[in-house]
RNA sequence: GCCUGGGUGGCGGAAUAGGUAGACGCAAGGGACUUAAAAUCCCUCGGUGGUUCCCACUGUACGAGUUCGAUUCUCGUCCCAGGCACCA
């Protein structure tokens, strides 16, 4: 017997797949396709084992499905523009460009090691040129368009990082790569207008079913869909202030305004006034106070009076006007109406500063009075005090009091969104230049179409300085105005590294396409991506972004598919000791030591078997043995016997006589089943448990010495299906043992077993007897038995007749081919 | 506060349409083989109690409900994780 040696197995094996190019892919219209894609990891120096788990899952899925004859799509790539290569640059010395293209040939070589089935030859790096280069061209196309346009606004910025960051990538007020506290900057910079798509990425995710609840969940939240109404108050000098707000039903209530500190009137209206000074400073020290600290809900609400009023559109009642350190400018209208009875802020507000409160909604069982009152009443009821609306249930009567305010031309239903554009702008070296000039004359200048791509010049030194490097190198933004040709000067801010992310699935489509950003009849043969595999922490930003970027993509004409991804499984994380596995807890399993140690098999079969894939996977080394071990046992069954295999024809199925025969045959069959449907729906550490079982019929079967040719063949049968069923879990060892049985290894590459119903359902089976839904005993009757037979048999067991002493039968429920329950008295 | 998920043995986890709770694996205990160990193989393994080759009761966070029957459906409570949050 041979001794199993993953290591040689898996060498042998993946120099076989590479030599024969086992999973080069073309286009092939006589083929169903299938695009399989998980996320490309950032090349920071070694892959872990979040990637293993991530990578296993997706290669459980290509191998399986091109067994079942798909035309399968199953690229990788490199995420390589990113701050950590610049800190690398800084702490050692090594230049980003060195340093990433180092990581990717040693993650390259580490994703070989584990045997997944890529197609290498459609390999992307985001920093190469040539992949850039038409990210800059469509940067230029969407500039066009308007979708790319250039503003001045607070944005959020991180110390440490150097860096301007989208809202999206601020977690709790601090940076999402650093954890470093985030501030607010005043900055010009570019956005991409994905407001303009908010509606439809908002929609749409009722129309994504192949995605988790909970991602669609956290894009709507992010997305922030609120309707409601924009109202005009009249003011005394002849203009309006606009507001908005999801409650007009408490539109009679509104006793006072709240403008945000920022809003165009604040100090207009104090001005000349006596609260002019203290309105002033006011706002001065709301403006200074750190934006996550005023949003923080602890933070005090503090006003102070314009000295100025208007009037309420409603009721003609006068209502004074006050300036709030809690109202954000950036939300809906940047001033707000209140309505203390009904709003638990403006209900704090008005008790500060002494203001009334009106009552205009009813609950059922109080009477709301606002001399008692000690809290805002939030929730439903009937109208009071609100005119010809009195008496009307308040939700029912919204779309009724904004048909009346539209009549009048006060106000104007209106849908808000907490989303905001995209701040594309970093100032970081290693990214993308934006394609951009600026002319003192001109003024903003595309760079020209044949002029790209803008290169990211290498040959600079990279240090940590207030600025970003580019802006300190002459030679690159010293640069002739395109129009006018006068001195001019490249923009030297690059691109968020989510822009890159935000396309790199259609250019797997067409790699080595060069005419053009896209081949369109390429993209549209393999899009939309079948199914993504990635981490949940991904959920708004890259999957977002990337369904906005599809979208103008779509409209460019260089893409068929409105949505990118049609279906999306996110992994959970890989847990050690209770935390999430990584460098700074200090609990990291090294990919590398488990391969060498176990081999990449076993690597992969523990990740697929610890836990189904949407869970976390609680790290285990004893797990890991154990996953070795199984491989050892499935190694010893067929190396033990294989030249007594070798030129037995197997069979999947035996002579009904005999007992033994039977139930192994009915195991095979029911396995395949099994697995087969286990792995449609991702349940692949079930898959693999019955995999297990099959292993463990199969020794006991052997228990018994096994001479006639009929059980030799039945042996040989089983013993090729787990060999199959493990393919697409642990190819090396599955390709090994199958080629030890004399098999041809590249018809095994795109084969999957198929199941006789007739044998996945036994011809007897074991019945539940029940007593008033208790459990008394099991009998084993034929399959589909006729009932009254069934509870002749079942009336007449021993232990039922024991239990139903003295009992009348009121009924007896029968579930064919699982349980009998007998109700009585 | 709002919106999602989730809570099952010592542990990771099964139970696809309301029908045998705990598949499969890990750990643990016992045994076989061995001079010994490793490896391998076999047995036991939710809890409590008993007349202990068997039987009873109990058990899927907690409390109700629907049902012949609930881990599964409904309502309420508690806890955990994630998202959003002074968003008007």
């Amino acid at each position: 017997m041979k001794q199993y040696e993953p290591r040689v197995v898996e060498e042998k094996r993946q120099s076989i797949w590479e030599k024969e190019r086992l999973f080069h892919v073309t286009e092939d219209k006589t083929k169903e396709k299938y695009y399989l894609l998980e996320m490309f990891p950032y090349p920071s120096g070694k892959i872990h084992m979040g990637h293993v788990r991530n990578y296993s899952i997706g290669d459980v899925i290509a191998r399986y499905k091109r067994m079942r004859g798909l035309n399968v799509l199953h690229p990788m790539g490199w995420d390589a523009f990113g701050m950590p290569a610049e800190n690398a640059a800084i702490e050692r010395g090594v230049h980003p460009a060195t340093w990433t293209y180092e990581n990717i040939s040693y993650m390259r070589k580490q994703l070989k090691r584990l045997g997944l089935s890529y197609d290498w030859e459609r390999e992307i790096a985001t920093c190469d040129v040539e992949y850039y280069r038409w990210e800059q061209w469509m940067f230029l196309k969407m500039f066009e368009k308007g979708l790319a346009y250039r503003k001045s606004s607070p944005v959020n910025y991180c110390l440490k990082c150097q860096t301007v960051l989208a809202n999206e990538q601020v977690e709790g007020g601090t940076c999402w790569r650093c954890g470093e506290q985030v501030i607010q900057k005043e900055l010009t910079q570019w956005f991409f207008a994905i407001m303009r798509y908010a509606d439809e990425l908002y929609e749409y995710c009722d129309k994504l079913p192949g995605w988790p609840e909970r991602v669609l969940n956290m894009q709507k939240n992010w997305i922030g869909k609120s309707y409601g109404v924009e109202v005009g108050f009249p003011m005394e000098n002849g203009t309006s202030l606009t507001i908005f707000t999801t409650r007009p039903d408490t539109l009679y209530g509104v006793t006072f305004m709240v403008l945000a500190p920022e809003h165009p009137f604040a100090y207009e209206l104090a001005k000349g006034t006596p609260y002019d000074k203290e309105v002033f400073s006011f706002i001065e020290r709301a403006k200074a106070q750190d934006r996550s600290f005023r949003a923080e809900i602890s933070t005090k609400k503090e006003g102070v009076f314009t000295g100025k009023y208007v009037i309420n559109p409603l009721t003609g009642n006068r209502v004074p006007i006050y300036i709030g350190n809690f109202v954000l400018m950036e939300y809906g209208t940047g001033a707000i109406m209140s309505v203390p009875a009904h709003d638990q802020r403006d209900f704090e507000f008005a008790k500060t500063y002494g203001l009334p409160i009106i009552v205009t909604i009813m609950p059922d069982n109080v009477m709301l009075d606002p001399q008692t009152m000690a809290e805002a009443y939030e929730g439903d009821g009937i109208m009071v005090n609100s005119d010809h609306f009195n008496g009307a249930q308040n939700r029912g009567a919204i779309p009724k009091i904004i048909d009346y305010l539209e009549e009048r031309k006060i106000g104007k239903g209106k849908i808000n969104y907490r989303l905001r554009d995209w701040g594309i702008s970093r100032q970081r070296y290693w990214g993308a230049p934006i394609p951009v000039i600026y002319c003192d004359d001109c003024g903003i200048v595309p760079v020209p179409y044949e002029d790209l791509p803008v290169v990211l010049p290498l040959n600079l030194e990279v240090k940590m300085v207030g600025k970003s490097p580019l802006s300190e190198y002459a030679e690159f933004y010293t640069v002739d105005c395109p129009i006018c040709k006068k001195p001019a000067k490249r923009e030297t801010d690059t691109m968020d590294t989510f822009v890159e992310s935000s396309w790199y699935f259609l250019k797997y489509a067409c790699p080595d396409y060069n005419e053009g950003s896209l081949d369109r009849k390429k993209v549209d043969y393999w899009m939309p991506v079948d199914q993504y595999i990635g981490g949940v922490e991904h959920a708004v930003l890259h999957l977002l972004y990337s369904r906005f970027f599809n979208r103008v993509l779509n409209e460019l004409g260089f893409v068929g598919v409105r949505e990118p991804f049609k279906n999306l499984l996110t992994q959970g994380m890989v847990i050690k000791d209770g935390a999430k596995m990584s460098k700074s807890k200090g609990n990291i399993v090294d990919p590398d030591y488990l391969i060498e140690k176990y081999g990449a098999d076993t690597a992969r079969l523990f990740c697929l078997f610890a836990s189904p894939p949407e869970k976390d996977l609680d790290w285990s080394d004893q797990g890991v043995e154990g996953s070795y071990r199984f491989l050892q046992r499935v190694w010893r069954l067929i190396t033990d016997r294989a030249d007594e295999l070798k030129d037995v024809e197997a069979v999947f199925e035996s002579e009904k006589e005999n007992e033994e025969y039977k139930q192994l045959t009915y195991k095979i069959h029911k396995t395949i089943k099994k697995v087969t449907d286990d792995i449609d729906r991702f349940h692949l550490n079930t898959a693999i448990a019955s995999i297990m079982e099959l292993v463990n019929t199969i020794y006991k079967f052997l228990e018994k010495e096994r001479k006639e040719p009929e059980a030799i063949r039945l042996l040989k049968g089983a013993i090729e299906n787990v060999i199959t069923l493990l393919f697409p879990f642990v190819p090396h060892i599955a390709e090994e043992l199958w080629e030890m049985l004399g098999k041809d290894v590249h018809i095994f590459e795109t084969y999957w077993p198929e199941f006789k119903q007739e044998y996945t359902k036994e011809d007897k089976v074991t019945m539940v007897v029940e007593i008033n839904g208790k459990l008394r005993d099991r009998y084993e009757v034929e399959r589909d038995i006729d009932e009254s037979r069934l509870k002749e048999i079942v009336y007449g067991l021993e232990k039922i007749k024991k239990h139903l002493e003295g009992k009348e039968i009121k009924k007896t429920i029968i579930i064919p081919n699982k349980l009998v329950n007998i109700v009585c008295a």
